[in-house]
DNA sequence: ATAGGGTTAG
């Protein structure tokens, strides 16, 4: 007979168990249990639910495969009450004897995961402690649990260590939730080389789950080596790659692996599109976009994908696209408004940003400390003192948001680009926070953009007491002692850097033309046009010399002859963006450039001649905002 | 009974 058993195919292996268990145990079974087992199937959830008194009062048990059934079912519900009342009355009748040991960890297992599913950690975890026995899927069911939950990564890999102490060995289930833990290299590391020591580094989940917890801890090239050694792979390996590669910045890195997933004959789904205009996002893609927008429109109701949409056309400075979306986009969360809110700020339309605010409040759902950068945001680029004041000290009595970092960071920003320096400082030293680098180096700015060397100086020295790596701040500083034109002072800053091996990023710019991104690193003629950018320049340059232009040499760091510092402005990178863009664009068709830096003083005169001159729309997005020149004056203000 | 990928700011 056992011999027998041991030959059959597992499932029919688990139904003849099932029979026999039937055969001995009781004759009949019981009427209720089949009706309850019909209901726990398709519902309706609350006439099994009530049948559970019945079953009590007829003394039967309900059977672990129904009881696991309706759990399930209260997930799809979302009645976290409901899976309450399957734990009570499952808990009421556990101890009356005479069950297999496993049906308890069945259910056990299914309830535990329902806690998890309901953000209900703790009840998830007491359950877990409680249990008598615990297998793989128990101990799996609550690393992914704590995986998933913000701040608690470090517990499920703790939960990993105890598991394997406890002599249960992790599967590829368990490996797959807790590399989502792994939140440093070291641990990463160590998590890897255990899976390929059991041999489960072939499984798909556990592979997809590395190439993203590479990705998102920076390891690009890890990331891809996994992807590399792949033979056969899924969409979700797909997107993990994709979106490793849009989420770090890399967006035409991100576009080539969506091609080459489209020749390997997958096609995108939701969360490819995501990741794809995500990169287009980051990269100014805004004709790539728009071609994505087309295969957007199947998934009409999927938030995430539409949000980020929206996103693209912001930061694509295309905010007529991103207006016509909002307002046809059937549903709106908080992200959709936010996004609208700092985009519409980003593009220097600080106005409508509060107004889409406003509307906000009598529409929209609550504000979440996010919406409140992006409004602080808004009254700092516009110099709006006041409502910055006032949606500051309001936030948490009106929304119930307090205060962070961030907030503060915009605070600072707004009291010291309006030149009230003192008053930043004053701020600086009455908040809840201790100031991190982020604060001093909002100060230092300001203090530049106001010429105030002093007190550059001093929140100079501020960031370097908290990383005394950071180059930044030596950066910042000798740009305010070059625009004092305090050479020595500047000259001092720039060896200590020197010294310490720092070096100045280089300014790039790039701009989409065609099916192709083309790169402008400042000072270098490195593009195969580059005779012919030159050439255009000089037109350029000729053009709106006749109009006023004065090269703005106090933009130039080093203490150099003039015209040595009118030929390094000459080649800033977006200068170079301009003149190619001016050769090659369509008439009539706005021109967009996007930047590693911050655009400098020079730049933006030149090119809001260059709009007048040519007639032409040109959007420069920096790290931080964006400028619209169009006709001699820029959506800025002249204020960034 | 347990698993992987996508959205806002900084």
């Amino acid at each position: 007979m056992r011999s027998l058993f041991n030959r059959l195919p597992c499932k029919r292996l688990a139904a003849a168990r099932r029979s026999r268990r039937c055969l001995h145990s009781h004759s009949q079974p019981h009427p209720l249990l089949a009706t309850f087992s019909r209901l726990s199937d398709d519902g309706p959830l609350p006439a099994a639910l009530a049948l559970l008194p019945d079953l009590t009062a007829a003394g039967v048990r309900a059977d672990p495969i129904s009881l696991c059934r309706l759990i399930k079912l209260c997930v799809r519900h979302g009645t976290a009450n409901d899976g309450r009342l399957i734990h009570d009355h499952v808990s009421r009748t556990a101890n009356s004897g005479g069950e297999a040991p496993d049906t308890g960890l069945f259910v056990s297992n299914s309830l535990i995961s329902m806690y998890a599913k309901f953000g209900l950690l703790h009840d998830a975890l007491e359950l877990f402690g409680d249990m008598p026995h615990r297998n793989v899927v128990s101990w799996t069911t609550v690393v992914a649990a704590l995986a998933n939950a913000g701040g608690r990564k470090k517990e499920a890999l703790r939960f990993l260590v105890d598991m394997k102490r406890d002599d249960v060995a992790p599967n590829s289930y368990t490996y797959s939730s807790v590399l989502g833990a792994c939140g440093t290299p070291g641990v990463l590391a160590a998590v890897h080389a255990s899976i390929v020591k059991v041999g489960l580094d072939s499984d798909v989940f556990v592979r997809s789950s590395l190439i993203d917890a590479y990705m998102k801890l920076g390891d690009l090239d890890s990331g891809r080596g996994v992807f590399d050694e792949m033979v056969t792979r899924d969409l979700v390996v797909w997107n993990s790659i994709i979106a490793g590669f849009a989420q770090s910045g890399d967006g035409v890195g991100a576009v080539e692996l969506f091609m080459r997933m489209k020749e390997s004959g997958f096609s995108a789904n939701q969360g490819t599109l995501t990741s794809v205009l995500r990169a287009c996002t980051g990269m100014v893609m805004l004709d790539l976009g728009r071609q994505v927008h087309a295969h957007v429109l199947k998934y009409e109701r999927d938030l995430i994908l539409h949000n980020a949409l929206l996103d693209m056309y912001c930061k694509c400075g295309s905010l007529q696209e991103a207006d016509a979306l909002f307002s046809r986009m059937p549903r709106r969360d908080v992200i959709s408004w936010s996004t609208m809110v700092s985009g519409l700020a980003q593009n220097g339309r600080s106005v409508e940003a509060l107004k889409v605010f406003d509307l906000m409040q009598s529409e929209g759902p609550t504000p979440n400390h996010i919406t409140m950068v992006g409004v602080l945001f808004a009254c700092s680029h516009a110099g709006l003192v006041e409502d910055g004041w006032y949606y500051f000290r309001s936030m948490e009595k009106l929304f119930g948001i307090q205060p962070e970092r961030e907030h503060c960071n915009c605070m600072v920003d707004l009291l010291g680009r309006s030149g009230k320096l003192d008053e930043a400082v004053k701020f600086i030293s009455e908040m809840n926070f201790e100031p991190d680098s982020v604060i001093w180096r909002t100060l230092l700015g300001a203090c530049r953009m106001h010429k105030n060397a002093n007190l550059a100086a001093y929140a100079a020295r501020e960031i370097l007491k908290l990383e005394p790596e950071d180059q930044g701040a030596r950066i910042l500083l000798s740009n305010t002692y070059a625009d004092l034109r305090q050479w020595l002072d500047a000259e001092k800053s720039w060896k200590v850097m020197r010294n310490q091996g720092a070096k100045k990023e280089p300014g790039r710019s790039w701009i989409e033309l065609g099916k192709q991104v083309h790169v402008f690193i400042a000072g270098e003629l490195s593009h195969p046009c580059s005779a012919g950018i030159v050439q255009e320049l000089n037109r350029l340059i000729r053009l709106v010399t006749d109009l006023g232009y004065v090269p703005l040499t106090e933009f130039v760091l080093q203490d150099l002859e003039s015209e040595q510092k009118e030929d390094l402005l000459k080649y800033h990178s977006e200068k170079l963006a301009v003149a190619f863009a001016m050769m090659n664009s369509m008439k009539g068709k706005p021109v967009r450039i996007m930047k590693n830096l911050r655009i400098c003083g020079d730049c933006h005169s030149f090119v809001k001649l260059v709009s007048k001159s040519e007639g032409k729309v040109i959007i420069i997005r920096d790290p931080v905002r964006f400028h619209h020149f169009q006709d001699g004056v820029c959506s800025c203000g002249d204020y960034w």
